[in-house]
DNA sequence: ACTCAGGTATTAC
DNA sequence: GTAATACCTGAG
């Protein structure tokens, strides 16, 4: 493969820190020179600012201008979303100050299942060292200037591997689920290519949720930070908790909030944009 | 030693 | 349906 290099002029809402560190994927590291280096599908890229370019440089399966293009979402006009969005109250409005470089990425469906799969009850750093352990000892090599980088492993590369092969990665109670959601699919118990098409977000959220290891909360993730792309998805997980009572329930325990109070006010706060709205109240509680 | 971290599965009302 | 509890692991 070939080292390919593309340069973005004047992109609005494209932030490295804030699209790789707001949650949504784990495979993206930064570099000394302040730049992201990643592995998605089979291509490695780096991602360096420039004044107002954005210097995208690696090496890519297709033509990088459109490897870029579809992954970072870049045919949709998030400043209309976040002017509709910040509209809403000065939360979402301060929330979106914050976050404004925030794009939501078109990941592997596949990928994206897996890695929220081992991201329960756990925490990022151990995350992402486990999905590089993964990717290393079972994902397809690719060589970029003098160094390695790993694929993410494909269903059929890990078909064989075993529950106690995943036990020694540090993949912990997660290994069942590993397992037996990789059969699953691989056996089209769920069939991806055909949720990949599917229009009913509930029909999706269905069949995700026969997979070991996909409760509501990965499952939400999986619609929004996959190529299924679904916005009205509202994943909430202790941060969003946290940040919807401090605002707005005020209940003394936030533990205490119910779901369904937290998903009905997000349905009517921020309608169809709720995932969205969510990725920016997520990313400021966590990180301002 | 002990708690916590992007929850889920299981069990018991 | 809803509530309580166990669960690998490793960092702080």
């Amino acid at each position: 493969m070939q080292e390919q290099k593309y340069i973005l002029k004047n992109q609005d809402s494209f932030n490295l820190k804030d699209i790789f560190e707001c949650g949504q994927c784990f495979r993206w590291n930064i570099e000394k020179d302040g730049s992201y280096t990643g592995v998605f599908k089979g291509n490695v890229i780096n991602i360096k600012k420039e004044g107002n370019n954005i210097i995208f440089n690696g090496v890519c399966e297709g033509k990088i201008q459109d490897v870029v293009e579809d992954y970072f979402d870049l045919k949709r006009d998030y400043k209309k979303i976040k002017s509709k969005l910040s509209k809403i109250d000065s939360n979402m409005e301060k929330s979106i100050k914050y976050g404004e470089g925030i794009r939501i990425l078109n990941q592997d469906l596949w990928e994206t299942i897996i890695s929220f799969i081992i991201s329960a009850n756990n925490n990022i750093p151990r995350i992402k060292g486990i999905i590089e352990r993964l990717s290393k000892k079972y994902g397809k090599k690719i060589i970029w200037g003098n160094k390695e980088y790993y694929a993410f492993p494909t269903a059929k590369e890990l078909k064989n591997v075993t529950v106690e092969e995943y036990r020694k990665l540090g993949l912990g109670f997660r290994d069942v689920r590993l397992y037996e959601t990789t059969q699953m699919i691989l056996n089209k118990q769920v069939d991806l290519e055909k949720l990949q098409k599917e229009e009913d977000t509930q029909k999706v959220r269905q069949e995700l949720l026969k997979l070991s290891g996909v409760g509501p909360k990965v499952a939400d993730c999986i619609l929004l930070f996959s190529t299924l792309k679904r916005f009205e998805v509202f994943p909430i997980d202790v941060w969003v908790r946290r940040v919807m009572n401090d605002l707005y329930i005020k209940n003394e325990n936030e533990n205490k909030v119910s779901k369904n109070e937290i998903l009905s006010l997000a349905n009517k706060k921020y309608g169809n944009l709720a995932g969205i709205a969510q990725q920016y109240l997520f990313y400021w509680r966590r990180e301002a």
